[in-house]
DNA sequence: GGGGCGA
DNA sequence: TCGCCCCAACGCCGG
DNA sequence: CCGGCG
């Protein structure tokens, strides 16, 4: 058993060594290492935001579980946050400093999904989230496809940033000033969502059964609802290699050589150390989903006349 | 990873 | 003392 | 209301 400081808290660490990623010997004590070191990144994801835990005490190879309640045991300085459910509430896990997410990894959280509202406002969206889940290999058409996104967001002076999810597709990413509820949010990204299977029939879906998908790549705004989570930026996921969700630049997915797999535990400090945030200019750039929906509505007018 | 519980 | 179980359930949508 | 989906 080891111990590290954060501060005046200390979290005690077991079992260092235990590869929670067998097949590239990636131990817990990288994983503790990593999110230590891009925690400064992390930050302004995770302030305030309730959090889901995907934990593999047993490595990425046995099954894992998913964790929202905070458990009785962990320390008393990790913050929580009660949220309403159907049935009564829950205490989630809130990160505000740096040894809750060292604390995390020892409980081998490989990953971590954060609600897309924040603690005072459970019910209004800060960000909306276009998922980009492809049903067949190959990346290429996913990234055509988010720049589409991009492309009719621009249309109506809406900003979007891009991140991979570090599985199979991409997320396309708008912030918001909190003004619009989910249910205003998710009938504008449907709209959205609409737009883009209507613009290119052969490329994407919003058809939910997915053998109605036909191989095309699900536009996903479902995930834009109440205690819905998306995967946090920087956060590893439970698969082999530990990927990485990773903020990119819109110029990266236009030059093609980025792959859902590119970043890694092993090789993602190469990129900040030489990138900067690629986010930096989320927060400044929030918007009006009421707004922007009357600029949508006003384009589609105008296109039919 | 760790607590609770029944054998 | 040991082995086993638990650790999320929810919200939306189309039919 | 059910079942599928994420
Ligand atoms: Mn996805
Ligand atoms: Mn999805």
């Amino acid at each position: 058993m080891s111990l590290r400081r954060y501060g005046s808290l200390t979290v005690e660490i077991s079992r260092e060594e235990k590869p929670l990623f067998p097949g590239e010997g990636i131990t817990k004590g990288d994983l503790i290492d990593y999110y230590e070191a891009v925690y400064d990144r992390m930050r302004s994801h995770l302030e305030d935001r309730p959090l889901v835990l995907r934990r593999f005490p047993d490595g990425i190879e046995k099954s894992g579980f998913y964790q929202k309640q905070a458990a009785e045991h962990f320390p008393d300085w990790i913050r929580t946050t009660r949220v309403q459910k159907q049935n009564g509430h829950q205490d989630l896990v809130v990160c505000d400093k740096k040894a809750t997410l060292a604390f995390l990894a020892d409980q081998a959280t490989i990953a971590l999904h954060g609600w897309l509202s924040r603690e005072d406002r459970p019910d209004n969206p800060d960000r909306l989230v276009v998922d980009l889940d492809p049903s067949k290999d190959g990346f290429a058409p996913v990234r055509r496809a988010a720049l589409r996104c991009r492309e009719l967001l621009d249309e109506i002076d809406v900003p979007s940033f891009v991140k991979t999810t570090g599985s199979r597709g991409l997320h396309v990413v708008v912030p918001l000033d909190r003004r619009a509820d989910f249910d205003s949010v998710r009938a504008f990204a449907r709209e959205l969502a609409g737009i883009l299977a209507e613009r290119f029939p052969d490329d994407l879906t919003i058809e939910q059964r997915k053998r109605k998908r036909r191989g095309r790549i699900y536009v996903d705004v479902g995930r834009n609802a109440y205690a819905q989570t998306a995967v946090l930026p920087y956060s590893v996921r439970a698969r082999p290699g530990a990927p990485v969700a990773v903020p990119l630049r819109w110029d990266e997915v236009e030059r093609g050589r980025i792959e859902p797999d590119s970043f890694t535990i092993g090789n993602l400090f190469r990129r900040l150390a030489r990138t900067e945030d690629p986010w930096r200019s989320f927060r400044r750039r929030r918007i009006s989903v009421t707004k922007a929906a009357r600029r949508l509505e006003n384009r589609k007018e105008e296109q039919q006349s």
